[in-house]
RNA sequence: GCCCGAGUGGCGGAAUGGCAGACGCGACGGACUCAAAAUCCGUUAUUCGAAAGGAUGUGUGGGUUCAAGUCCCACCUCGGGCACCA
């Protein structure tokens, strides 16, 4: 480009001098964006703590603009990521023009496995590589011009972050969940009502007869952080464990797609399960889109029904079913082959049979029993239960169908009911019986006659029907029609008799919270020579992540699912050993060796920009009160707006709402939730092009000629998805500094379509938000001389009014975030506003003005520019928004369009007051509207003053 | 299989049940220019018509209504979530 000698290059001979072009935008943007730094124009101030200024904050409203932080991969950014940064900067900086205090800043969510894998890749520490990373990324954004209170900014990574990470856990550590108060506690009130007898042991033995060790595992099993040894998710390839939430549906790893193994380890878990109901319950208060709450309501996976205990030569076997209501038709009962009560059920003729499917299963990952859904597999144990409610004997099978994991591992079979039961029952011959009659139409449907004799049935009736068949001595459901009433009799009729109770069951698992990793939190917990766990004293917080020269794990093949890891932590010597007085003299202790997930740092981190600096606490509660707390009776707290993709449903927005609660619980935060409204914004997805043989193409040399695409000649084909580096279609937001600027470049991203939709990039068009920009600082500011154009003359009426309804457009859709109709309507009046300067040769100042302060939430530096050129010498950052006139609103005359029959015939121009019989003759003396008439009846006629009128003839 | 969300010009997209296609791109025509680029002005859903004007038109088929892109029912396609969860 710069060789060439052509005029339209900013700088050549012709190009007008004060044109805006790329160059003249870059070199507006760094100066403001200088100044900006220079002048602390973002800085937020709080009501208390170290960045106090309660003068400034007096007398405003406060908001609260959030981000989803990024992970600083090495990769920087395209022109996808900042799409949502650039939406909640028009946001806050819209409000902070509508006069409120607004908080917006940007952190880095450095630790965590991406980074790491990073790591690995490259042979460079991984402290040294997020570093540099952030430093692209800050540049990168800071180009971008966006509102962010800089001194806010945190690390996850940063010692004096993690230090209150690790802070965090010890509190949950420190908690046990209250059942009966429904909230956690802090574990010295558990052990005053062990102490007290208030709490029994679990063996009932007085507290004071248990020795300390006794006494120190019944208070472990009550935290909310505690270990366990249980099977966990073991991704050898990543030589660490994953919570459930991080292995995808196929079994595989979320980062990487390595195969996940189920086995047992010692590791730390949260009990999240705890908070099941509230975390169901509570998203009823929360401004969140329908569809990630629908994905968390599933996620956590609330079913009601009951447990009922069969009796069995092993002793009670305990299933879990949503419909007890039918236990009258249970005729056989499953165990997952992973029971504990499976070898004393097993007789001896059926235990190599057993011990045959139980080691099949075991060798069978997840997704792989999950695989064959489609055939029902099973043996027999040669035992039979008791049906509590008929008396008679069914027999017990073990199936991998049924999962260990979920309910209690165990249940009872209604095939009559159930379509997996049915298909079992008639694989293996077991007795199929109806407990509800099938409404006729399902007979007619399976083209069978009507019978209550199941083995002319094709399939499990599951659907709603008479009970029948369903009595024994003390109860009856027979003629019963509503499951609800025939579950609560049920449920009565158990709990009276001792065979079970209506019980909540949830998919949701405790959160697997250690990894076996090094880019991570330390866990602040050593052991002690019995190997108990022990909370590392709050002063001897952060324990600092070693400085390790080989940071990689253990390199393990990702099929070998029996190797064990190594940490490498464990590898520290002089780390992992430590000394400490916890109370009974310096002892000797072992340091937890696994670090935290990447989830923990963003469980909090939002609270933090709040108070950044505070070195006595995590968050001055008055602070967090300010900015977080509940605006009212009812009201959960939390930032007022959250902005991010929709992949963190389950994982972040999950664990964050979790820890947030727990600090609710123990007040150390007066809002229930962390994020009270939630937007997903979509993603800008690109077209990736690949050649006969299935390469990809430079997706930038690509030319279109009447919809087909070639690269160098060659056809090549077209497809729509992600942009990334191997489908060689990445455009970076650098690229589109240089071509147009990062005004441009806001301006377009925000004009593409609405925020929360996913739309193609296409450079092709960024032009027109350039055009546009072009002809409003021409309408300010002359191209070839860089005089200003603005005069004091009155404007024209019409205009005045266009500018003053576009005002009223632009207030409400900024409030709604539609940010690309705000755009629309801005490009509108300036059109309209250049035809009058083209003809009138300069601008009215009571025009352009609100225009400039009108864009400036949108392109903050072409904004400050204008406004700086117009005469005034203070930010337009704090300037108070345009506010529409209402007596401007009003219209002198009006356009209603009329319609015979629907169809609109002509247009009527009329006062905007005019009544119904005014707007009717002015219709009928359109000739249009005469003709459509003629020959016709009216048989209504239909008038809404000011919107339509409609004329139905006949 | 179950549960969400979405289908509008050549493209991105606008439309409190009341003039479908705002705004932008592209395309076409014009101005400027020796010429081109850039910029500016105009036209641009399809179709019949010289024009005035008419007909058709928001995935498909029905329905409600004076009036439907918008509400209801069924279906098709695409995107997403969950899935042997008892």
């Amino acid at each position: 480009m710069s060789d060439t000698a052509s005029p339209s290059v900013p700088g050549s001979a012709n190009f007008p001098p004060f044109r805006y072009s790329a160059r003249l935008a870059a070199d507006i943007e760094s100066r403001w964006q200088d100044k900006w730094d220079a002048d602390g124009t973002y800085e937020a101030p709080n009501p208390a703590g170290p960045l106090a200024d309660p003068a400034k904050v007096a007398g405003r409203e406060k908001l609260f603009v959030l981000d989803m932080f990024p992970y600083p991969s090495g990769a920087g950014l395209h022109v996808g990521h900042p799409l949502g940064y650039i939406g909640t900067d028009v946001y806050a900086r819209f409000n902070r023009m509508k006069g409120f205090n607004v908080l917006h800043a940007l952190g880095y969510d450095s630790f965590g496995l991406p980074a790491e894998q990073h790591a690995i890749t490259t042979g460079i520490h991984p402290r040294v590589n997020t570093e540099s990373n952030i430093a692209n990324m800050r540049r990168q954004l800071r180009r971008l011009g966006l509102g962010h209170d800089p001194r806010r900014s945190i690390s996850t990574t940063d010692e004096n972050f993690y230090k209150w990470t690790q802070w965090i856990f010890l509190q949950i550590h420190g908690a046990w969940y209250d059942t009966a108060q429904g909230k956690a506690r802090r574990i010295e009130e558990l052990v005053t009502e062990f102490e007290s007898g208030a709490r029994p042991t679990p063996d009932g033995r007085a507290w004071s007869a248990l020795t300390a060790g006794e006494r120190h595992d019944i208070v472990d099993s009550y935290r909310l952080a505690y270990l366990s040894d249980a099977p966990v998710n073991w991704c050898p390839g990543l030589g660490t464990i994953l919570a459930n939430e991080e292995v995808t549906a196929e079994g595989r790893s979320d980062i990487g797609n390595y195969p996940v193994f189920k086995r047992n380890m010692k590791q730390w878990m949260m009990r999240i399960t705890a908070y099941s109901d509230r975390l169901i319950d509570d998203l009823e208060r929360l401004d969140w889109p329908e569809p990630i709450k629908m994905m968390q309501r599933n996620w956590i996976g609330r079913s009601e029904g009951a447990r009922v205990t069969f009796g069995s030569p092993a002793g009670g076997i305990e299933v879990f079913t949503t419909r007890p209501d039918t236990l009258f038709g249970a005729t056989f009962l499953v165990l997952s082959p992973e029971h504990p009560l499976v070898d004393a059920l097993t007789t001896a003729d059926a235990r190599a049979a057993v011990a045959a499917y139980q080691a099949e299963a075991a060798a069978k990952a997840d997704n792989e029993r999950q695989d064959d859904s489609k055939k029902k597999t099973g043996v027999f144990t040669g035992s039979t239960a008791t049906n509590p409610v008929t008396g008679g004997e069914v027999p017990i099978y073990i199936a991998d169908y049924v999962l260990m994991g979920y309910g209690t591992g165990a249940i009872m079979a209604v095939p009559s009911g159930d379509q997996r039961d049915f298909e079992f029952a008639r694989a293996y011959n077991l007795p199929i019986k109806a407990t509800a009659m099938p409404t006729n139409a399902w007979f007619d449907q399976q083209k069978i006659a009507p019978s209550s004799d199941c083995s002319t049935w094709p399939c499990a009736f599951t659907g709603d029907g008479e009970y029948i068949d369903s009595a024994n001595d003390s109860l009856s459901l027979n003629g019963l029609t509503s499951i609800s009433d025939a579950k609560t009799r049920m449920n009565e009729w158990l709990e009276s008799h001792g065979h079970g109770q209506p019980t909540i069951t949830y998919r949701l698992r405790d959160w697997l919270f250690s990894r076996q990793r090094y880019w991570g939190e330390p866990f602040p917990i050593v052991y002690d020579a019995d190997g108990r766990a022990h909370a590392v004293p709050q002063q001897s917080l952060p324990v600092l992540l070693p400085e390790l020269a080989d940071f990689k794990p253990t390199a393990l093949d990702p099929e070998d699912a029996v190797s064990d890891p190594i940490p490498p932590l464990a590898r520290v010597k002089e780390w992992t050993t430590v000394t400490l007085d916890l109370g009974n003299g310096p002892q000797e202790y072992r340091r937890e060796v696994n670090v935290m997930p990447q989830w923990a740092g963003s469980c909090w981190y939002e609270m933090r920009y709040l108070d950044p600096t505070n070195t006595d606490t995590f968050i001055d509660p008055e602070v967090e009160k300010y900015w977080m707390g509940p605006r009212s009776a009812g009201h959960t707290g939390g930032a007022d707006l959250y902005v991010g993709g929709v992949e963190h449903a389950v994982l972040h927005l999950l664990y964050s709402r979790f820890w947030h609660k727990v600090l609710f619980d123990l007040g150390h935060v007066s809002s229930e939730e962390p994020f009270h409204r939630l937007y997903n914004q979509g993603y800008i997805q690109a077209y990736a092009f690949r050649d006969a043989r299935g390469q990809t193409v430079p997706a930038a040399e690509v030319v279109e000629n009447d919809g087909a695409f070639t690269w160098n000649n060659e056809t090549v084909s077209r497809e729509y998805g992600k942009m990334g580096k191997s489908l060689k279609n990445i455009v970076t937001p650098d690229e589109m500094y240089d071509e147009f600027g990062a005004d441009t470049f806001r301006l377009y991203e925000m004009a593409m379509g609405p925020l929360d939709a996913s739309r193609p990039w296409n450079t092709r068009d960024v032009i027109g938000m350039q055009r546009f920009l072009q002809r409003l600082w021409r309408n300010v500011v002359n191209e070839d001389t860089g005089e200003l154009v603005v005069t004091n003359d009155a404007a024209p009426e019409a205009l005045l009014r266009h500018l003053h309804r576009t005002i009223a457009g632009v207030e409400s859709d900024m409030v709604g975030l539609r940010f690309n109709t705000v755009i629309a309507k801005l490009i509108e009046f300036n059109n309209a506003l250049t035809q009058h300067v083209n003809s009138a040769g300069s601008t009215p100042r009571s025009l352009i003005e609100p225009v400039v302060q009108m864009l400036s939430p949108l392109c903050p530096h072409l904004a400050e520019e204008l406004w700086a050129r117009l005469g005034h010498n203070t930010t337009v950052t704090y300037v108070p928004f345009p506010v529409a006139d209402p007596a401007l609103l009003v219209e002198d005359t009006i356009e209603v369009p009329v319609q015979v029959n629907g169809k609109v015939r002509g247009r009527i121009t009329i006062a905007p007051g005019a009544d119904e019989a005014a707007h009717l003759e002015a219709a009928m003396a359109i000739d249009n509207v005469a003709v459509a008439l003629e020959g016709k009846t009216i048989v209504k006629n239909v008038v809404i003053p000011g919107r339509t009128v409609n004329i139905v003839v006949k």
